[in-house]
DNA sequence: AGCACGCCGACT
DNA sequence: GTCGGCGTGCTC
């Protein structure tokens, strides 16, 4: 120990590859400001990474294994105060340990972009540096070199990114090191915060009359300063600077003007960026709960008394009220003086649903998705972590919001699988959720029309506490499911037809009555590939495995895995021939076909294409919601959300690609996909229809989805997958090999499961399938998957790290262990 | 992730 | 004889 009672040695996890943390010891300059969770500059092998303090040593241990000879010192403190809350740090320390993934990448997946310090090379110019520039006679002052020093000598240190950006980057590359061997230049390392900065925005006020500079100045006004005064006026004295310069018409020397002559000052202030700025703010019903409703919040807010771990799976049915019930949780959370923190697949799909939540709570809500600006981001974490939001609703990443006092946290659609991460540092949101409430002695609800089969199965086993809403707000009856067989229309017409006769005289009788429709098919662009019918030959893309997609708008054919994009070929690239057919339908297609039959209906199409733009998927919702849109067609975006009280039909055109996938989750994700689309209809007082066109109507996804039988779809299941082996019985784990050469992707897979069989001699795992092959090609890296299953999850990870262990390819291998067996 | 160390093929 | 391929192992 030190003099100061500091421990000299600190624990560092690095955002990198490696699995374990590194000791360091503190300088005596840092002396005892390092505090657990806080950020550190660490020379690292070779390269400067920023690392993540997560503890303090009195004494090197021998349980570190460390020689005092080793370790080094930390280049940097990079903050005073941690930014990382002990929370944050033991809930990604769980995540670390149970995902596999190194917990310095955890740790920087759980801070906003704009806080994860870059480390730049600040470069300053010596002593001797200056010598030798007044020594350069003036005609080589032009040389590369000669310019660098002169640059620092004039505008001080910069770093290396600044200089590349005068200079080029190239150039000032290859002359730095040979400056600094010859002593003219310094280059020290050094964290930036640069995006973490709070906002400055520029004011405009009118100074107090007795300031002004001379008494004629009013006369002295142009027609531009006038209209500036006048608007100040109006806004009782002051304005942002560029909201003034538009409604004043004026530009910013006519401003700048009226400052020198002292008649307004400008000023610059700190603002928070606000994502909910300038919003609507929708009047708050009081609504009154039914009794279903009331029953289900009150056995939430006793959990919430209690202040004890309690989980629940809300499984209402859509237009069960399953919102309300979040909302005033989330106020009974708030009067306990503690904070709540909600979930949602995707924050773009909710617009309205934030806008109620800043009706309900006002400036206490934070808001937190990929789509804000770095800053953004920041502003809304930093006020998360002062503690002045209290209610959090944010995507897959809000889960590390540093919330204090977590009384509740909300997980709605709790099945959506955006709540995976699909790459490193992988983890499953919702049950990273779980176990944060687990940890932080909080209530939390995982809600859900079609909850996933996994957490249905951990209600039954007791794991959650099951609450059903089987019933819609008011008794307004569900929507009537019918499945028509396209085989059928296909015997009856003779040839292949996207829409059936059922389908469009449905559409007919909605329009009729000036109602709406809702037209799903979950495959975008016009048709699905091109064959040639002369040779055969199916155009696909270079990198993937796939066909290429055509888009008749775009005149392209696309790659859906890779965006591959090139020009549709007249004649085939094989034959030469020109007998190209377009096969299979997509929501382009249906759009021009819904055109063409119903040229006088107004259709609009909704999916990754059209919403491309920015805000264009909530324009296009809010035209559908106030009826100048009359069919909306589109992909799984339109089944999500929102009320439509005028749609009184959904079509689904088809379902059947959906269960052809290869994933043992495609029944389940095509029984929620259909259930989720037909709560769309009928939401108003007329009792919808929902027509599914199928060629497996026999299907029991397809089957129980039109009989909104959750129960029985669940129990079919079950029987499924134990007869396949998979989930919810078993943890299943998949390891993915994924490389660009085919010989290394199946060398690499040959040896993770040889160590996998090694490994398994006292595991009880089971390996499945044959010996590894590659499964698809997808942008351009051959993938290899390995699977095993266990009954215990446990066992299925010790596995795995004892196997990785022995390869060491953990860092080119993707695991995703199925998240089952929690806790 | 980077980077060094080390052991086998085609070249000045 | 050497240059360079990437397989393997390590980073406090």
């Amino acid at each position: 120990m030190n003099g100061q009672g500091a421990p000299p040695y600190v624990e560092v996890a690095v955002p990198l590859g490696v699995r374990r943390t590194f000791t360091y010891r503190l300088p005596l300059a840092i002396g005892n400001a390092a505090q657990v969770g806080a950020r550190v500059r660490v020379t690292f092998g070779k390269q400067q990474v920023t690392g993540y303090i997560v503890a303090l040593h009195d004494e090197l241990d021998r349980a570190l294994e460390v020689d005092a000879r080793e370790v080094r010192e930390i280049e940097e403190l990079i903050d005073a105060e941690p930014l990382i809350t002990p929370e944050i740090l033991e809930l990604t320390r769980w995540i670390s340990d149970y995902y596999l993934a190194p917990w310095g990448e955890v740790l920087k997946a759980a801070l906003p972009a704009g806080a994860n310090a870059r480390i730049e090379r600040v470069l300053a110019i010596t002593t001797e540096g200056r010598d030798e520039l007044a020594r350069l006679p003036e005609r080589r002052a032009l040389t590369l070199k000669a310019q660098l020093l002169r640059m620092l000598a004039e505008q001080g240190p910069m770093t290396v990114r600044q200089a590349q950006r005068t200079l080029g980057t190239a150039r000032v590359a290859r002359i730095l090191a040979e400056l600094e061997r010859a002593g003219w230049i310094s280059i020290k390392h050094q964290a930036q915060n640069a995006a973490a900065r709070a906002k400055r925005r520029k004011f405009v006020r009118l100074a107090p009359i007795e300031e002004h500079a001379a008494p004629d100045a009013a006369r002295a006004l142009t027609a531009a300063q006038t209209r500036v005064i006048e608007a100040l006026i109006a806004a009782d004295g002051e304005l942002p600077f560029t909201e003034l310069t538009e409604r004043a018409r004026a530009s910013a020397s006519t401003i700048a003007t009226l400052e020198r002559k002292g008649i307004v000052k400008i000023e610059a202030r700190e603002v928070r960026r606000d994502p909910l700025a300038g919003v609507e703010l929708p009047p708050l019903p009081d609504i009154e709960l039914n009794r279903a409703q009331r029953e289900a919040l009150d056995q939430i807010t006793a959990a919430l008394d209690q202040r004890r771990y309690a989980a629940f799976l809300l499984h209402g049915i859509t237009g069960s009220g399953k919102t309300e019930i979040y909302i005033r949780a989330m106020r009974a959370c708030l009067e306990h003086g503690r904070s709540a923190l909600m979930l949602v697949p995707e924050i773009a799909l909710t617009p309205v649903f934030s806008r109620r939540l800043r009706a309900h709570f006002g400036d206490r809500v934070a808001i937190l998705h990929s789509s804000l600006s770095a800053g953004e981001r920041f502003d809304e974490w930093m006020r998360i972590r002062r503690a002045e939001a209290r209610v959090v609703i944010g995507t897959r990443s809000a889960l590390f919001a540093p919330v204090q006092d977590l009384g509740l946290i909300v997980v709605d659609e709790e099945h959506d699988t955006s709540y995976r991460q699909q790459e490193s540092p992988f983890y499953h949101a919702r049950d990273a959720a779980v176990m944060r409430a687990h940890k932080e002695r909080a209530t939390i609800i995982l809600g859900s029309a079609t909850p996933s089969l996994e957490s249905f199965h951990n209600a039954q086993t007791g794991k959650y506490r099951y609450i059903h809403l089987p019933e819609r707000v008011g008794g307004r009856p569900l929507a009537q499911a019918e499945v028509i067989d396209m085989r059928a229309v296909f015997a009856r017409r003779g040839r292949e037809e996207a829409l059936s006769d059922e389908l469009l005289e449905a559409l007919e009788e909605t329009l009729a009555r000036r109602e709406q429709a809702i037209i799903l098919l979950n495959r975008r662009g016009y048709a699905n590939f091109i064959l040639c019918r002369a040779c055969g030959e199916r155009i696909g893309c270079p990198q993937c495995d796939v066909t290429l997609t055509y888009h008749k708008r775009e005149r392209a054919l696309l790659c859906h895995y890779c965006n591959f994009r090139r020009r549709p070929p007249a004649r085939c690239p094989m034959c030469q021939s020109q007998h190209l057919h377009l096969v299979g339908e997509g929501t382009e297609k249906i759009e021009d076909l819904l055109q063409a039959h119903f040229p006088r209906a107004r259709t609009a199409r909704l999916d990754r294409d059209t919403t491309a733009r920015r805000r264009a998927y909530e324009q296009t919702i809010m035209r559908f919601a106030a009826h100048e849109i009359d069919i909306l067609v589109g992909t799984q975006m339109i089944a999500k959300g929102h009320d439509f009280p005028k749609v009184t039909l959904v079509g689904v055109v088809s379902v059947d690609a959906g269960l052809a996938l290869p994933d043992f989750r495609a029944a389940e994700r095509t029984f929620q996909l259909i259930t989720q689309v037909a709560g769309r209809a009928g939401r108003g007082d007329r009792r919808g229809r929902v027509l599914i066109q199928t060629y497996h109507p026999e299907h029991y996804a397809i089957r129980f989805a039109c009989a909104q039988d959750y129960a029985n779809f669940y129990r079919h299941e079950i029987e499924y997958r134990k007869a396949f082996g998979y989930p919810p019985f078993f943890a299943l784990a998949s390891l993915l090999i994924q490389d660009d050469d085919l010989g290394r992707a199946v060398k690499r897979a040959e040896k993770l499961r040889r160590a996998l069989d090694r490994a398994n001699r006292d595991h009880n795992c089971r390996l499945l399938g044959p010996a590894p092959a590659p499964i698809a090609r997808l942008r351009g890296q051959h993938r290899i998957q390995i699977l095993a299953k266990a009954r215990r999850r446990a066992s299925l990870r010790s596995l795995i790290d004892l196997a990785l262990a022995e390869t060491d390819d953990l860092d080119r291998v993707s695991v995703e262990i199925d998240p089952l067996h929690l806790m």
